[in-house]
DNA sequence: GCTATCTTGAACTGATGAGTTCAATTCAAA
DNA sequence: TTTGAATTGAACTCATCAGTTCAAGATAGC
């Protein structure tokens, strides 16, 4: 019996309450299965681009047979889109949870600022991020939907949980008066965009000292712009 | 007699002293062919990305036949290259031509700077500028070289250009002393950043309205960071 | 053990597309 | 007008790859 192709992902009549299915031999077991495929979809598409990741190579990276991959999910399509959600989905929970960390500092703006600039970066430069990036850049016109769906859910949702420290950062006399939105969106830009630059779009590895220089003359800037 | 694939492009050998083969009814003659082939590549490959784009499609709207196309460039790979490469450099120089007339203005500081940034903007949310950049993005894995080659003749030159512009400006007192590589680095960072954001790289248009606010308030944080 | 479910390998289908071949034709130049 | 190179359309080769099929195991629950 086949019960894929219904909603884009199978559902396993038996699972309907599954627990771990295989605790002892991890790999073994669907839901491992199905995490093993997430996994090495997400590396090949990532190291040859939607078009040309062979579904075979995928199946062979995840360890499992190809008629397997097609019972978890029912395209290629859906696995891609599934595979970048996930990966997109970690991304954004480490850039907001650094983001957060800007609420409980109490050191002076400069050192707090620094610190967030260069942790930001830190999630920014990472592998994955840097390929769900150029991934989601490069399928866009074929998948306008994923990049909405996922861009939205990440590059919006960062600048937005900034923005609201900063608007704090303006009550309580730290910053000037201000929009909040465009100060965030101001101080991603100076981290984001020299990272681009210098790392060549996520082609080339930016040095941890580089990166440091960047966060610390992005908060400099930031500073003589926004500070009271 | 087959000259192609011979360091990547065909040389006729009549035409060493070309002139204009045929100046009555243009698209007739070797050279038009190619610049129709090259940009209907661009548009194709723009399009549909390198690996979904069909040699047939790029033949068809050049007006064309397929052999021609083999006759102009080896392969695909090639006529990718050379696609890329002549649409990279239009907008070089349009993007230098821009930076070359912050040099003689005489205004303010202000309002330089912003009418800089709003026309650096335009260049930025060009059609083919937005199309260039996703290319070289999506494909920076499969054509590694083409990526450095183009991106340092772009990128590169122009933040250099910007640099040379602002060593003048602290020079003659109008910025504080700073790194001019810097200054310039950010000041492209606070253009670019807010655009692709609110571009969502480049999927959805921005206003006008919108445009010229970015310029606004890159020039304006710009100044509180640098101005004298 | 028995049964229903899931996995596997291998072979297969059908589509797509790069690059070639060739005979017929167009075209510019001499 | 003649000549040689360039163009054309159409058909062809060959490879790749998504998605399927199937018969033969595993595997877990009862």
């Amino acid at each position: 019996m086949r019960w894929a192709s219904i909603g884009g992902m199978a559902r396993p009549p038996t699972s309907q309450s599954p627990k771990a299915q295989h605790p002892s031999t991890p790999g073994t077991g669907r839901i491992d299965k199905r995490a093993a495929i997430l996994d090495a979809a997400f590396q090949v598409f990532a190291r040859d681009g939607y078009a040309n990741a062979a579904v075979d190579a995928i199946a062979a990276a995840a360890g499992v047979a190809k008629p397997t991959v097609y019972n978890h999910f029912t395209d290629k399509q859906t696995l891609f889109r599934e595979a970048l959600a996930a990966d997109a989905e970690r991304a954004l929970g480490r850039n907001l949870a650094v983001v957060q960390r800007l609420s409980d500092g109490r050191g002076e703006l400069r050192s707090r600022l620094e610190d967030l600039g260069a942790r930001l970066i830190e999630c920014y430069a990472d592998d994955r991020s840097v390929a769900v990036r150029r991934l989601l850049c490069a399928e866009a016109s074929t998948f306008p939907e994923i990049h909405s769906e996922i861009r939205e859910q990440t590059g919006e949702r960062v600048v937005a949980a900034l923005a609201d420290r900063f608007a704090h950062l303006v009550l309580d006399g730290t910053l000037r008066e201000c929009d909040p939105a465009q100060a965030a969106e101001q101080f991603e830009a100076l981290l984001a965009g020299p990272m681009e630059h210098r790392s060549r779009s996520g082609s080339r590895k930016v040095s941890a000292a580089a990166r440091r220089a960047i966060a610390k003359a992005a908060a400099d800037t930031f500073i003589r712009a926004y500070a009271r």
